[in-house]
DNA sequence: TAGCACATGTAACTCGTTACATGATTTG
DNA sequence: CAAATCATGTAACGAGTTACATGTGCTA
């Protein structure tokens, strides 16, 4: 049937594949909870829906880097629990430490303010607020994990061996982004406003 | 052969579609010229290869959102210049202010922190340096676009009604990432080194 | 008893990338 | 004369979203 040795293509898993091991590397869970999980906190940095995850676990199953056992069911099919193998781990610890595909950071907003120069000033000072709260929504929202993340852990905060450390190393960069957007949002209002420092020649 | 009023669905234009009307709003282009402008200035925020902008310029010139002469052909086909209709500005105007889909923000960089903690130390180490030496270049290169735009415009930085604003607005965010992203990198690197400040049992 | 959380899967479709394809003009 | 730039298009594929599909157990 094949006339070539290369007839079966090696697969690596998507970067889906490897934010998956990069949970079941901290502890087993179902589909169902990966799903919750790419909601947050990885949903934070990185989505998926279900339809996504039970084909990719299929395919990780495939390259023995996952395993499940069967646990029971509530529904019409059988819940399955995974774990991560050893193989699976050492897949992860190399991924980690590749530099990222160079990332094009699509920003919709960006686009939006590239072109705000041919709408109404109205419409766009209410764009950026509503921007501006929601950033420093999101702003509040960190601050109190970070509040119960220095309660729950707080001495393994500090030890880059820990997942928690991984956790938190994230979270800082979170609030460094939201700061810095709610920052921007404030300076491009005062400039839809007009408000020019000390201007010369006056109207 | 149609049982409904509804057989022909009406097609809005896509991001990419907006992006290239947002381009076209400032001046006439050919779809090379705008596939070039899909890497800088806006691909610093959102790309696209020329395989779909060819399609994408098809479907706008569809909705009458643009439209184009044929100026001269230096290959096998025509060469096309596209300039963008009063409904095509109109269009642009009015996605430009509306709140942007709510964004996945996927960023490989943090998921990959966020499993570092099963990686080798020295290797997590040289990719988070060479992050930093990564923002760190980009911070310059968009300091020295900054330094040109002040040179070239000035005064226009200072009116929300023109390009040369919008363009900067969306420099000055750039400007703040890369230093917050610099920032973070510096924090995570003293982390993973383990410069704890004062620490209270000695080993 | 209606709705939600749990739990898993497939199908259709859009978006985006890489590769295929062609060919003139300019530059080293 | 080889390579890059200009210039436009199609095809195949992978990634991701939304909708379709099923069924249990708990809670308001």
């Amino acid at each position: 049937m094949s006339n070539s040795i290369y007839t079966y293509a090696i697969t690596v898993p998507s970067t889906l594949g490897y934010a998956l091991l990069g949970l079941l590397a901290r502890h087993a869970r179902t589909g169902y909870e990966l799903t919750q999980a790419l909601r947050a906190p990885i949903g934070y940095y990185w989505t998926a829906s279900h339809s996504q995850v039970y084909p990719e676990l299929a395919q990780l199953e495939e390259q023995k880097l996952v395993a499940h056992r069967v646990i029971d069911g509530p529904g019409p099919r059988d819940t399955k629990r995974y774990r991560i193998t050893p193989a699976g781990r050492r897949a992860v610890a190399v991924w980690a430490v590749r530099p990222p595909d160079a990332a094009h950071n699509r920003d919709q907003l960006m686009l939006k303010v590239y072109s705000m120069w041919t709408a109404d000033p109205v419409r766009a000072r209410a764009l950026v607020v509503g921007q501006r709260d929601a950033a420093a929504a999101m702003l509040r929202h960190y601050g109190e994990i970070e509040r119960s993340m220095r309660q729950d852990h707080g001495e393994l905060l500090d030890d880059p061996t820990t997942p928690q450390f991984s956790s938190y190393a994230t979270l800082r960069r979170g609030l460094g982004f939201e700061r810095h957007a709610v920052a921007w949002c404030d300076w491009l209002l005062a400039a839809l406003t007009g408000e020019k420092p000390a201007p010369p020649e006056p109207e």
